[in-house]
RNA sequence: GGUCUCAUGGCCGAGCGGCUAGGCACCGGUCUGCAAAACCGUCUACAGCAGUUCGAAUCUGCUUGAGACCUCCA
């Protein structure tokens, strides 16, 4: 395993290339990825992002990496709006909601963690949330104040960009220069406080309406949204840590402050590969709430999106992104759904053909066919490519059983193992539940033998007049060369 | 307005200078009482125009189009 782990190259979004995956400490892994904020439910764009990264963490973990994966949840903190003000959402949506802002919070977080499992993604090491880190907020703003990048007025504490940029390259993750930044911010709104367009709230001071406040040493506030991550994922991984995840669109501003945070308390970067997962589009448009052109995971599930016909299973769902690579964006459309949910169906009946296979010897070279499933992934979790490739070896299975092909005893056990590790545990999907199969069979058992009753007398009506009442029950029932099957 | 990214066959998507993924759909076939399913085969695309090169979907320039970020967002 160890020498998979030589191989793996990321793309690393702080040099715009790939490079090979070297860990501060041999054989282990620290992984940050920014969380969701608990002020409503989670959409299916949130939800690519995290499987995105669920599959990252599974594939590591598979190499044999001891990974600490913390991911965040964001349930206190103010952020900038559009009109330049700082802005308290989950208050915000607890005032909507007639509700108090930790009762959001948590209404949110069961539903987030019900997605989770839904989804088959594994649970983080650790979910920490801002609210239990205060105290450690509070700390690294004094340290930064100390160091002289920040600077309080009127109970609030600002980053200050222009000092820090004496020191460090403020812009280094996101490529943007802030002089020219300044020319194309279109407002410049309620920014009396800040000595600088550029510089932003560490610490806000409390507003009479806010929900949830706490004491500082600059008075009560609340705060900011940046310097929770910089809190938590410090406190858990340390100053600087391997890997540090999440959506494109964190990148400006929120990852480059976090960047500027850690330098300006700690000095260094804090973390070496920076990664970055692609959007979800419907319509060829980013899927986001303020377009209103999202839809909830589980209304895909259930048929109720509003923008297909029909529903699909979450095992569906996941493979179709799976079929896109991470950096990608990945269009949402019906055709594209079905499509998936076929092929998907193919390759778990493949993979459930090869165990019956019968075996001579290899007509086909099978540790080639494993060693394209690590290459793939190893070359920046290349998912799309691995899918491929098991298709691949679908093609094979199929050929064996048609008695076009041939394969050993070994090789037969070989690659059962590996497509079990890279469908189920690496790509997570889950196996089916059986659970009401389990249940319906004896019954099916019998009315298919019936069935059969009635065709070997060539009672052909008979035999219709079931195929068709079980296909109103939602059962399909399939005539094969080695018998009957039902789904 | 500024910065950046991307344009691949009917659809979704890999590809990162030569060996022209993969899935689905279409079409043809095998199987079958019929149907469905399953399996096999087929289909050869890289926005346009120039250029670099022995050779470009892949590099460069221009044109056109789309998107992201600059505000909260995964």
């Amino acid at each position: 395993m160890k020498a998979q782990q030589d191989q793996l190259v990321i793309y690393n979004s702080l040099k715009g290339e790939k490079e090979p995956f070297v860990p501060m400490v041999e054989g282990k892994v620290g992984m940050y990825v920014c969380g969701p904020t608990l002020y409503s439910e989670p959409h299916m764009g949130n939800m690519r992002t995290f499987i995105n990264f669920d599959l990252i963490y599974r594939y590591l973990l598979h190499l044999g990496f001891s990974v600490k994966y913390v991911r965040n949840v964001t349930d206190a903190g103010h952020i900038t709006n559009s009109a330049g003000q700082e802005v308290d959402s989950i208050g915000v949506a607890a005032k909507a909601e007639q509700l108090q802002s930790l009762e959001i919070v948590y209404k949110y977080a069961v539903k987030f963690q019900e997605l989770q499992r839904v989804y088959n993604m594994l649970p983080p090491s650790i979910e920490p949330t801002a609210t239990q880190h205060i105290q450690e907020q509070i700390e690294i703003i004094e340290q930064i104040i100390t160091n002289g990048y920040a600077y309080e007025v009127n109970g609030s504490v600002y980053f200050d960009t222009r000092r820090y940029m004496q020191d460090y390259n403020y812009g280094i993750l996101s490529g943007r220069k802030v002089d020219e930044l300044e020319n194309e911010t279109r407002t410049l709104n309620a920014q009396d406080e800040k000595r600088f367009f550029a510089d932003f709230a560490l610490w806000k001071k409390a507003n009479p309406d806010d929900m949830q406040i706490w004491r500082s040493p600059w008075g009560n506030g609340n705060p900011g949204w940046h310097i929770e991550c910089t809190a938590m994922s410090t406190k858990y991984l340390g100053k600087q840590f391997d890997i540090h995840g999440g959506g494109m669109d964190l990148k400006f501003p929120h990852h480059e402050d976090e960047i500027a945070q850690s330098c300006g308390s700690f000095g260094c970067n804090p973390a070496r590969y920076w990664m970055h997962a692609n959007m979800l589009n419907v319509n060829g448009q980013k899927m986001s709430k303020s377009f209103g052109n999202y839809f909830l995971p589980k209304q895909i599930l259930d048929g109720t999106t509003g923008l297909f016909e029909k529903s699909y299973s979450a095992n569906v769902v996941r493979f179709f992104m799976m079929q896109a690579h991470y950096r990608s964006n990945l269009d949402f459309t019906q055709e594209a759904l079905n499509a998936s949910e076929k092929g998907y169906a193919r390759l778990i009946e493949g993979f459930k053909t090869l165990e019956n296979l019968p075996t001579t010897t290899s007509s086909f070279d099978v540790a080639a066919l494993i060693g394209s499933f690590y290459k793939a992934m190893n070359d920046d979790f290349n998912a799309p490519i691995l899918v491929a490739n098991l298709f691949e070896a679908v093609k094979q299975i199929n050929l064996v059983k048609d008695g076009n092909a041939s394969i050993s005893a070994d090789d037969k056990t070989e690659l059962k193992a590996a497509m079990e590790i890279f469908i189920h545990e690496v790509l997570g999907l889950a196996p089916e539940n059986t659970a009401t199969e389990t249940r319906l069979a004896p019954v099916m058992d019998l009315v298919l033998d019936l069935r059969q009753q009635a065709r070997t007398n060539k009672d052909w009506t008979t035999s219709d007049q079931i195929r068709d009442g079980l296909a109103k029950a939602g059962i399909v029932v399939k005539d094969g060369k080695e018998g009957t099957t039902w789904s």
